[in-house]
DNA sequence: AATGGGTGGTTACTGTAATAGTTACTAAGG
DNA sequence: CCTTAGTAACTATTACAGTAACCACCCATT
């Protein structure tokens, strides 16, 4: 009840309105009177927000043998007018704003965005602009706010690819990091990115609460490193896994070793590094 | 602007948050002094209204070198969350309200609609929904107004057909009545028909202004009147012109005699009898 | 016949919160 | 001392939720 009314209060309607439009699907038609007690909105003011409701087209009237008695307008009838005034308005505002955004501003900055609840909203709502593909750099902690969204990309034919750090990695098109182990031991900060369709990418650290902060670009050379730094990435796991042909473990190690010997710095730098 | 302030209300935001985001829109990044400035929004409130939308993930902040500066969210991007928002909103509003809505209740019961604008709005709204087929039975008087809709319709396949009342028919749809030129003379309440899909009939009375009524229904018995009333004149209009082959003028003539012949009524109460 | 409770509806008031707008203050820096 | 930059506190209006009191009718009970 609590939820259908918060919900109902964003389509622009108040409590009173809308307990009289529930009450009367639950039983119609009624009179001012009865649809009061059903209700539970005060008799004395029942007949305002009756009339505010038949203003709106979502109650009906009609003469019955003694009083007056309300209907409700079918639920389809009422969500097909809310969609189709709602479509309206975002048509409008999307022109307008669109006109004011001047496109020739600069498309090469930074949004930044904090907080991890904001994060993930925000990375929900790339996923789910998604056409052509998702590159995602993703921990584990986040996967579960992003699943839902990114099953829908798959299904709408998006292609999906990238690494998970994480032990139950949930889509076959994701490929568990090679040091897996070590980075779940050490628990540090964690890198996420995700880009989208080679037009957009977020990238940033995700510690703890709200001191998150991810950076949002739709710079070209950004994107481009993005989408190409989870494909090395991707191509080193492969590489590492063909060189070694070892169990789990063994590999985690052999890969370290590698590291440490090609790129000059010392286990300690080396992890610092990641 | 009136408008487009109106429309972003409906989206829930307030009037100073929307000048803020409209002002952040054509000049960015800036600070809360200039913003104030250029919005007209007093200073003094001007962090406020950023913090809302900052929550609201419609501006971002970041640490210029003398001031924070704030920006706007792209306009794809907002457009693209209230979608999403409202999307959810109207699932749940939508299988809350179908629930409640027990089937089982009678689905032949009558609705009335009344008052010009209101009935416009509703047969809109009918329009938009239909699939398969309209059958109309319409004055020129309201056509304006429904017009689009029903362009709408024919170009996502639906099959328009029936009865116009009015010189300039707008679509080919549709035939012109055979008595047009005595109905319009005359100009006597208008007797109006909207059948969709085989499902829903709107049919009623319009006068002028807010004595207009008209009743909808679903029941089956007077959803096949409907359209069987539209198609039968359909079918005199077709039969009467074979039958004559003459002039215009003559036609109606005819079609005038052949009604009071057969019918066993006057003239006069013929004519009342439309 | 009187009474009182249920029905059906109206008018007017109160308290609170959000919104829009104002006034006045501090404080840095050229 | 003027512009820039930001804060604190106040007022007025309105929408919203909730309450109190009243009228008028009908009808069953005492």
């Amino acid at each position: 009840m609590e939820q259908i009314i918060n919900d109902m209060k964003i389509l622009g309607l108040n409590e009173y309105e809308i307990k009289a439009y529930l009450s009367l699907l639950s039983e119609y038609p009624v009179n001012g009177y009865n649809l009061s007690k059903s209700s539970g909105i005060p008799r004395s003011r029942i007949y305002e927000v009756l009339e505010n409701l038949k203003n709106k087209q979502i109650v009906f009237e009609e003469q019955g043998e003694k009083a007056v008695i309300y209907y409700p307008i079918e639920p389809a009838l009422l969500i097909e007018k809310m969609k189709s005034t709602f479509g309206r308005v975002l048509e409008n505002v999307d022109t307008y704003t669109r006109k004011l955004y001047s496109s020739k501003k600069i498309d090469n900055n930074l949004t930044v965005i904090k907080g991890t609840k904001n994060i993930i909203d925000f990375s929900n709502l790339l996923i789910s602009q998604a056409v052509e593909r998702i590159s995602l750099f993703l921990w584990d902690d986040e996967m579960p706010f992003l699943q839902n969204n990114l099953d829908e990309a798959i299904k709408r034919g998006v292609v999906l690819k990238g690494i998970y750090f994480g032990q139950n990695n949930p889509f076959k098109e994701l490929v568990i990091h090679r040091r897996i182990n070590r980075y779940l031991s050490e628990k540090k900060e964690r890198h996420m990115i995700i880009a989208i369709d080679t037009k957009e990418v977020l990238s940033g650290i995700i510690s703890r609460g709200d001191e998150s902060q991810v950076t949002w670009t739709k710079d070209r050379g950004f994107v481009r490193m993005g989408e190409d730094y989870i494909e090395h990435d991707l191509m080193i796991n492969l590489y590492a896994y063909r060189l070694t042909g070892k169990e789990k473990d063994d590999f985690e190690q052999f890969v370290d070793e590698v590291r440490k010997e090609y790129s000059g710095f010392t286990e300690e730098q080396i992890r610092n590094f990641q």
